[in-house]
DNA sequence: CGACACGTTGAGATATATCAAACGTGGTGG
DNA sequence: CCACCACGTTTGATATATCTCAACGTGTCG
């Protein structure tokens, strides 16, 4: 049950019941963390990776005054920082956006896993890699776009990406997020992420106020950050509603 | 020798000479290609991954006006399109930068060397791994950098990635691609990218002329980008001239 | 009730984009 | 050998997006 929204409608990575099984009994404990809280530091040794159950995660980069730079947004499902299997230590830090729950899986574990079974080897690879395409994403929305192209993209992301473990339905989602939070994942500032926010809402396309987005013009908005999906790899039945631009 | 500057210097994932062997002779074909042709298309369906052996090589995304942004530029010895592998169609293209040389590797020949080599395969997830670290960093560049820090912290990186495959010795390195290049990655024009190459020049920190790099002040350089390596996971031999900020 | 985090607004400063043009330079064909 | 062209680079003038600093609201919670 703890892996129960793990690459869920992913094109071409489905586990099979057996492999949902035999990762499931990996699980060696589930945690709770308040809000905030930062659960791996930059450069620590990992002797094992997180499973996302409940609650929002980032990953972030500091600069030298101490700023931050989000990389990563996780939602319920994710392998937070699985990619520290093979690197052993990462590169940035991962902190709890909102109170989360999340499961552990010992890293030794893995090993025995991935070497008994390849096929589900390559699809914790295959996780993996859905991140980096989700990095590069995220590169094409700060190299191009502007700051309410920003938003809109971001914000279209996480419609899918929620749609898709079943945590929206494509018209609001619940996300405690802060708009300060959003100025670190777009590389704006807050007061002016506040402004672009007031302007998408004046315009009638998305509304993002205590914690909760609600989407008026899905097709404005996807256009607006233009944003099209194939980067997720979801399947026909995640993408009903997510057409392209 | 086709695989020869594959994972060089890299911590913790040093091919031994036996997964060396077996890495090459899955190779199936050497190509060369033109400067600026695009060599995998988005969405394509792939059959092989591309080995870089010489010259480099990018991965964009367009926007809707056909602008692109770099998510990344291969040196020699990056396997280019690897994470293709189990992601088996790619989100973005892959392009020659400068007329380069490559390896092909089938994707039936991997099926194998990962079924019957895990510590192999661990290896191989790691360099797709270390891709999405840098998809980080320039994340970090494009979020939090000013121009002139974007295009010193992408010189510096470019500098100690190619000192680790020997093709830098820290202070100057060929590397032939244009100020308009180097917009498309920093997500800038390259108007504003000639202007403060000259302030660089100017503040004698850096040159970057007719495709040769020269780096006058390597501390300023890497303070100017707030560059730190750890993201390139380099082993100390690597690190003799990189040091943190 | 007060404290504190988060959101909102305003005015002015600054970095970067935009548009337009000129300059070099290497290659190519007459 | 020269004229010309394509391409990359350089420069100037102006426009605009975003930042900065400062202040004020507003809701929540102890």
């Amino acid at each position: 049950m703890f892996t129960e929204r793990f690459l869920r409608h992913r094109r071409g990575a489905k586990l099979t019941a057996d492999e949902r099984v035999a990762l499931e009994a990996c699980v060696d404990g589930v945690v709770n963390y308040p809000a905030r809280q930062i659960v791996v530091h930059s450069g620590q040794k990992l002797e094992h990776s997180t499973l996302l159950v409940d609650g929002f995660m980032c990953r972030y980069q500091d600069d030298r005054r101490g700023l931050r730079q989000l990389v990563a947004v996780h939602v319920p499902g994710d392998f937070v920082d699985l990619h520290g299997y093979p690197l052993q230590t990462l590169d940035h830090d991962v902190a709890a956006l909102t109170a989360v729950t999340i499961a552990t899986v010992p890293h030794d574990a893995l090993d025995r896993l991935t070497e008994e079974r390849p096929a589900l080897a390559r699809k914790l690879w295959y996780s993996t890699l859905l991140d980096a395409a989700i990095h590069r994403a995220w590169l094409f929305r700060l190299g191009r776009l502007d700051a309410g192209g920003r938003i809109a993209h971001f914000l279209c992301e996480t419609d899918a990406r929620l749609q898709a473990v079943g945590l929206s339905d494509g018209s609001k989602f619940v996300m405690g997020i802060t708009q300060t939070d959003v100025a670190e994942i777009c590389g704006l500032t807050p007061v002016h992420i506040n402004r672009v926010i007031r302007a998408l809402r004046e315009e009638q396309i998305v509304t993002f106020r205590h914690s909760l987005v609600e989407i008026l013009d899905p097709v404005r908005l996807r256009r607006r950050g233009e944003f099209d999906p194939d980067y997720l790899y979801l399947n026909d039945e995640a993408l009903q509603s997510n057409g392209s631009v």
